[in-house]
DNA sequence: TTTGCAATTTGACTATTGTCAAAAGCAATA
DNA sequence: TATTGCTTTTGACAATAGTCAAATTGCAAA
């Protein structure tokens, strides 16, 4: 928990009674590869707190699998859009390596946000920073070519390149395998 | 600024005493067509709600303008990566129509915050549902076609199509101008 | 080591999109 | 009405990326 709470800390610093009461509320979580946090059709009701271990996101396209995010340590994780509206989810969380997390539900994190202004404080400034983060892959996968994708891949996540393999990389990248293949040899 | 509560108010109630800070925080800003309420270099340090009128985000890039983002009735605008992080900003954000926007600094809002944790909660919200609709937008543009986003938005968000010329919507959409028209042509 | 399987690369060809240049359409205005 | 400037369309060709199939590589189990 010293590592959630450390990496909390690095967006807004948490009096002794919410981290307590945080402490109180999440759950340990350990998964083992292949796993699934989130299955489509089904609502998501829980944050995760990615200690250790590596996930994968993805989506069915005519019959595709379509990856289009991934998950490391120290990130949070859960479908977005399912946690939020409360509408089942569209895509699927898996576990690509065995896993530590720390889970809280929506409910339990409702109540913190009643009890806590500052836990609220800090959710919001956790968006803040994933919203950036967000805008950010999105000019760079509407706007450059598959090579620059793959560059700048290289250059600001290369953990990505190192522990995910090639054909989940591409799909995340939006080409095929064969043209990152590709890309790579030309480098 | 009637018309701004009624927009927050789909986000979150807020009690009269938040209204009414809220109503002393924001200033209203009456500007023509082609004015730039952000540019290129400079820290952004309002967050603005359109009222009426139209506007876009653009930057630059190896000398061509590429237009990223469109903004109408009832959105919240802001350079977001410069307005959170207090960086300057990367794009330029410019007026398409003569336009009335409700203002409020940085500043206050965070005074707001401190006074009125239901201030800070409705913000909470408010980024979890831009967070949503930029995951949605990420989507579109790293895994369909051109032809595919055009269909979408013409299906999404038609006003896009009638209120802005075709050079910024091809540029919106990460595709020339050229294939626009094809795409246009072909449907 | 060898075998078997999955991941990755390569080849040949097709489809999509981009670029540059020219033409057509449209609207304000002199 | 003619002129001007801007937007949109069209044509010809080049570049980029996708698809399908086959070869190669890498790695783990036997």
């Amino acid at each position: 928990m010293q590592q959630l709470f450390q990496h909390l800390n690095g967006f807004y610093k948490l009096s002794q009674e919410a981290l307590a009461a945080l402490e109180a509320s999440f759950e340990e979580l350990i998964l083992p590869k292949g796993a699934f946090l989130v299955t489509h059709g089904n609502v998501c009701r829980h944050m995760y707190f990615l200690q250790k271990g590596a996930l994968r996101g993805f989506y069915n396209l005519e019959g595709k699998e379509i990856t289009h995010w991934f998950g490391f340590e120290n990130d949070f994780i859960t479908s977005f859009h399912s946690f939020i509206t409360g509408e089942p989810a569209v895509e699927n969380l898996q576990l690509l390596e065995g896993s530590i997390l720390y889970s809280i539900s929506k409910e339990k994190l409702t109540g913190l946000f009643n009890r806590h202004h500052e836990i609220e404080r800090l959710v919001r400034i956790v968006y803040e920073k994933y919203y950036i983060r967000l805008e950010e892959r999105y000019v760079n996968a509407q706007f450059k070519t598959a090579t620059e994708r793959y560059e700048a891949l290289l250059k600001n996540t290369p953990h990505i390149i190192e522990r995910v393999s090639l054909g989940y990389i591409s799909s995340y990248l939006g080409i095929s395998q064969e043209t990152l293949s590709r890309i790579r040899s030309r480098l």
